[in-house]
DNA sequence: ATAATTAACGTAAATATTACGCTTATAAAT
DNA sequence: ATTTATAAGCGTAATATTTACGTTAATTAT
């Protein structure tokens, strides 16, 4: 949800909203605005829009994220439908839930400065209008599940990425310490890691060396039935409260 | 989808479709239906609905599902929305699949039969109207992966169950054979079974000792943080195709 | 009795995960 | 120049899990 009015009170109408994740130097966030109209005229919301008679729920999903980040060819995905009858006292509105993840540097500043929209910390989110807050916890035990088995993760990280920058952002989704020697290890056993001739020393005078994704030799393993199933994400990380 | 007529061309229908799994003998089985009234008289096609006004999408998917079997609570999820705009010829319309898991002796046989409904084999099911043939490979696809790290298959066997019972619909579900000696050891030790004192002499002369699920035991087990992957069922199983 | 069949139990070998210790490259401080 | 501090990178032993497969048990039909 996150329309501007409605009208009549004997109408379905079908909305998405959108979950847009972004990973910002060992922090996940989450990019949501302020409504400058009504309803809800200075709350927090999700970023939605209302979907079109003649468009798909990703085109709209696409369309709001285009709108206000300038990004095109988005990693997105459908969460869960929000069809509670009265979620929106507004009128019986179904809502999809989609979640976004984008790679944090590159998204149109101007354009969401301008759309009153900013990016929140994941632990420091405000009230949400509806049921917002729980979109939001939906997506991340989404995001935690799925990254279990896949490595969406790059998704959020620049193209060229170091391992210990690779390490944090799956601690932060995990809100969980990783022992670095079998991270890399683990990860490097996967074989979709193209290592470069360069480093990174933003964070360190050593340097770091920067890594890309594989994505050819990942969809051959895939077919191949290849598991990316990590095993020490999977117990004893924090619960989403 | 699966319903009557439609009238207005710039009306966004929301309908919800059931894909029922059953499991008989050693056989995955869904519940589809032949229509007997227009549109696609005749043809194959899952069990759906429109969702009222005044409904949630789980009740609408809850009162076919009742119509058609006679049964209530039952495990269903949301699985997707099928969305595309030119899905159903004859309306917008929006349909969010629901997979639902139904212990297959259970049903009621006069109702399934008026309705026009039968279970078929998961591998021989025919041709079924709109998007329902993808609908029916996308459920698949989760109940394998929703298997994979919850004992959610439980609900397709019957109150008490053998553990070759149990073997067998694994195999079911991952078209795999799976070593029984390791497949017991395996799920006896996530310590959620309670052997009972009776055996089940259908398929053997000796006789499996039956065993129920142990709910409470698995609900405790599950908020102390405990996972129930199951590392065997993750590879090398059968391709949906 | 014996054979045939499914169920049940056990154990060794192969793999994978976990918990650490140690070295390396470099910039900043002395 | 040398030392120091720090993150990065590599390796290995201990532990746990999975896999492969041999054996025994209960029962009915012959």
């Amino acid at each position: 949800m996150s329309k501007d009015s409605y009208s009549s009170q004997d109408k379905m109408h079908l909305a998405t909203d959108c979950i847009i994740f972004g990973f910002d130097n060992g922090i996940l966030k989450l990019l949501i605005f302020k409504r400058s109209i009504a309803p809800y005229k200075g709350a927090f919301s999700l970023i939605g829009s209302f979907v079109k008679i003649n468009e798909s729920i990703d085109s709209a999903a696409e369309r709001v994220l285009e709108e206000i980040t300038g990004l095109k060819n988005v990693y997105m995905e459908e969460l869960k439908t929000y069809n509670s009858v009265h979620r929106d006292p507004g009128a019986r509105c179904v809502s999809v839930g989609q979640y976004a993840l984008i790679k944090i540097n590159d998204y149109d500043k101007d354009l969401v400065e301008k759309h009153n929209a900013m990016w929140y910390p994941f632990n420091e989110l405000p009230d949400l209008v509806l049921d917002h807050n729980q979109m939001v916890k939906d997506a991340l035990a989404r995001l935690r599940r799925k990254t279990r088995y896949q490595p969406i993760g790059f998704e959020l990280l620049p193209t060229k990425f170091t391992l210990p920058q690779l390490q944090s952002l799956y601690e932060a989704i995990f809100q969980k310490k990783i022992d670095s020697r079998n991270f890399r290890k683990k990860v490097l056993s996967f074989g979709v890691l193209i290592k470069l001739n360069e480093k990174d020393r933003s964070s360190s005078k050593k340097g770091a060396f920067l890594y890309k994704f594989d994505h050819e030799k990942y969809e051959e393993l895939v077919t191949k039935g290849i598991n990316f199933e990590v095993r020490s994400f999977i117990n004893n990380y924090e619960p989403i409260i």
